[in-house]
DNA sequence: CGCTCCTTTCGCAATTTTGCGAAATCCGGT
DNA sequence: ACCGGATTTCGCAAAATTGCGAAAGGAGCG
């Protein structure tokens, strides 16, 4: 793959400009997405139920504000303990794996 | 299944006899299992990687007695930060699914 | 036994996360 | 524009996790 496809995608057309070929920055990349990935599974979790934070809150045993935190794709604080006592409100459990990196593209 | 199989596998027993139909109790096994379970797959990267703790500690940024404090069944302190700093020096990273419980079992 | 390396346990300080209420912001619906 | 309800942000105190060295426990070997 010796020369590039234009793209008009924004977000690629950054990735490039910032991180590419620049691995701290990638690593910076890497965990900011995964907390993003966190948050976002939260909140998909939360609305896919019908509830708001305040009523997901009671159920976990704390406050809206704190939902809102882990919402927050900025957070990194996240502690399996949380994770696992949100889970549970809403009949989950929290699922880890190792994945390793480098691995090929999915095809889905 | 009305029923039950004989059995002479101790955790087997053990779990009929203290746990079965105990609603509290089985949420502390469920975490006690989820624990075990991340100082299980941590001890599993570390050794599955040829190394000691000393040596992943290094890789990690931290010391010897903390991996092992991961690797204990017992420890409930776990973070997501510490898990993929742990992830990233072995090339892996976090994945984190939030999975229905009451779900049929899997084939595989 | 003595030696070496690995792992576990102990204590405490340092850092980080959680708890939570108040105030600000956002967002429809009327 | 006004009124709730929902969400976000702010600030601290309280609680929990991490950092880390020292000491104790094992296991293997000559």
């Amino acid at each position: 793959m010796r020369k590039r496809r234009p793209t008009s995608d924004a977000t690629e057309i950054i990735h490039r400009r910032f991180y590419e070929g620049r691995p701290e920055r990638l690593a910076e990349l890497a965990e900011a997405e995964a907390n993003d990935s966190v948050a976002r599974k939260i909140h998909e979790l939360r609305t896919g139920s019908g509830l708001t934070q305040r009523e997901l809150a009671k159920l976990v045993g704390t406050t809206a504000s704190v939902i809102s935190r882990m919402e927050d794709a900025n957070y990194e604080g996240h502690s399996l303990a949380m994770l696992r006592r949100i889970a549970r409100a809403l009949n989950r459990r929290v699922e880890l794996r190792f994945v390793r990196t480098g691995e090929r593209k999915k095809v889905a």
